[in-house]
DNA sequence: AGCATTGTTGATCGTGCGATCAACAAGAGG
DNA sequence: CCTCTTGTTGATCGCACGATCAACAATGCT
C-alpha cells in the first residue's frame, strides 16, 4: 500500500479543493459508473475526510448530475471538433457514425445508460440528461440539414431524423456493452441504414480513414 | 391505509407461497424498477415478514435476474405470437418496428436499460440479459432470413442484421424513456432505415393495421 | 388429544449510505 | 509571536439494505 498514509490532508484553496473533488468524481464515474459516486468513495480518492465533499457539494445527487454532464458534454465537444474538419455533409455524417460506434468510448456509453435509469430518482440529473441529448441531437441535425442544403440528403424533418440516428447509435453503443463480441459489421449496416433515412445514394456514406 | 392488518399470515403451500412472490417482484420492478426489488419491499407487498423472501430465494440477485427473465420473455413471447399472425416477411417486420416502438411497453424498455447497468454488478443477471437478447435477435433473424428467401429483401449477414435492428430499437425506446415527448414519425423513419439495411424497396415495409 | 412437521416471524448483525456539526489546526495578517 | 480566519476532521445520527436463525404456531397425521 501506498496511498494510505493516514496523514492530514495539506490545506488547499477552495477553489483547488473543489477542483479536486470534481475530477475525483469524474475518475470514479468512468471506472465504476455513477452509483459509486458515493461521498466516502469520493472523499477517499481525493484523500481527504468525507465530510470535506460534503462541505463542497450541496448534495450527492447534484455531483452525479454534474459529473455526468461533464464527462458527455466533454464527448460531444471532442467529437463535434473532429467533424468540423470534414469537407462535406455525407463525410461529416459518416464519421459521425463511424466514430461512435468504435468502442472506444464504451465507458462514457455505460454512464449514458447509467443516467437514463438513475434520471427516474434523481431529478438534476434527468435535467442533465435531457440538455445533454438536446446538445448530440444538435450535432445530428446540423449536419443533416447541411446534407439537406447541398442535395446529398433528401430529409423533410431534419429534427426527426437526427433524433431517429441519435437514438440508434445509442442503441447499438448499449448493445456492445453488453454484447461486446456480437457483429463486427456495425459501421457498415448503419451507415446503409442512415443513408435509407436521409435518402443518400447507398455507399455514398464514407467511414473515416480507418485508424 | 386498508392494507397494514399487522396480522399473522396464513400458512401457504411452498408452491403457492413462491408464485406469491414471484408475481408481487414482478408487479414491483415493472412498477419501481429493478432496483426497488428488496426483501423488504417484496415482503410488505405479499403481507408477509422479510425473512421468509428471503427463505424463498437464495439470495437478491437471483430474485432480480429471474424477474428480469419472467418479465422480458413473456414479452418477447407475446411480440412473436403477434408476428406469426401475418402473411409475409414484410409484414412481419413492419409489425415489429411498429409494435415495439409504440409506446406500449416503456415499463419493460425501463427494466432493460435498468438490467444493462446493473448486469455489470450481477452475474446471473447479466446472464439472463444476454440470454433474453439472443431470444429477441433470433425472432429478428428469422424474419430476415424469411424475407431473403422469398426475395423481399436481399442480405447477406442476416444475423449482424438482426442484431443491428434490435439495437436500434433498443435505442429509440430508452431514448423515448426520457423524452417521451421529442419525435412523432419514429416508426416511419424506423422502417426506412430498416428497409436500407435490408435491401427492400423503399415503403415496402407497411406499418400494423394501427390501433 | 397429542405430536411431529414445517411455514412463518421478527429481532438482530454487519455494512454502507447521505448528512450534520462541534472541534481542531494550518496559515495569513498584524 | 499571537490571533483570527477558515479549510478540515471524524464521530455521529438515522436510515435501508441482505442475510441469518432461534422461536413460534398452524396444520396434518396418528
Amino acid at each position: 500500500m501506498s496511498s494510505t498514509p493516514q496523514k492530514r490532508a495539506v490545506r488547499k484553496s477552495p477553489a483547488e479543493r473543489a477542483a479536486e473533488i470534481t475530477e475525483a468524481a469524474r475518475e470514479i464515474a468512468l471506472e465504476a459508473g455513477l452509483t459509486a459516486l458515493t461521498l466516502r468513495n469520493v472523499a477517499a480518492r481525493v484523500g481527504v475526510a468525507s465530510g470535506l465533499v460534503a462541505h463542497y457539494q450541496p448534495n450527492m445527487d447534484a455531483l452525479v448530475s454534474s459529473t455526468f454532464a461533464t464527462i458527455v458534454a466533454a464527448e460531444t465537444q471532442e467529437v463535434a471538433g473532429l467533424l468540423s474538419q470534414r469537407p462535406g455533409p455525407s463525410e461529416r455524417l459518416g464519421l459521425l457514425v463511424d466514430t461512435l460506434l468504435d468502442n472506444s468510448r464504451l465507458d462514457v456509453t455505460a454512464i449514458w445508460v447509467e443516467a437514463w435509469t438513475l434520471g427516474r430518482r434523481n431529478e438534476p440529473l434527468a435535467a442533465s440528461v435531457r440538455e445533454q441529448m438536446d446538445a448530440w441531437q444538435k450535432v445530428f441535425q446540423s449536419v443533416v440539414e447541411d446534407g439537406n442544403a447541398t442535395g446529398a440528403f433528401n430529409v423533410s424533418d431534419s429534427a426527426a431524423v437526427a433524433w431517429q440516428i441519435l437514438g440508434m447509435v445509442d442503441g447499438l453503443n448499449a448493445q456492445a456493452l453488453v454484447r461486446w463480441d456480437g457483429v463486427n459489421d456495425r459501421g457498415t449496416h448503419l451507415a446503409r441504414a442512415v443513408e435509407g433515412m436521409v435518402g443518400a445514394a447507398p455507399g455514398s456514406l464514407v467511414a473515416g480513414p480507418g485508424s
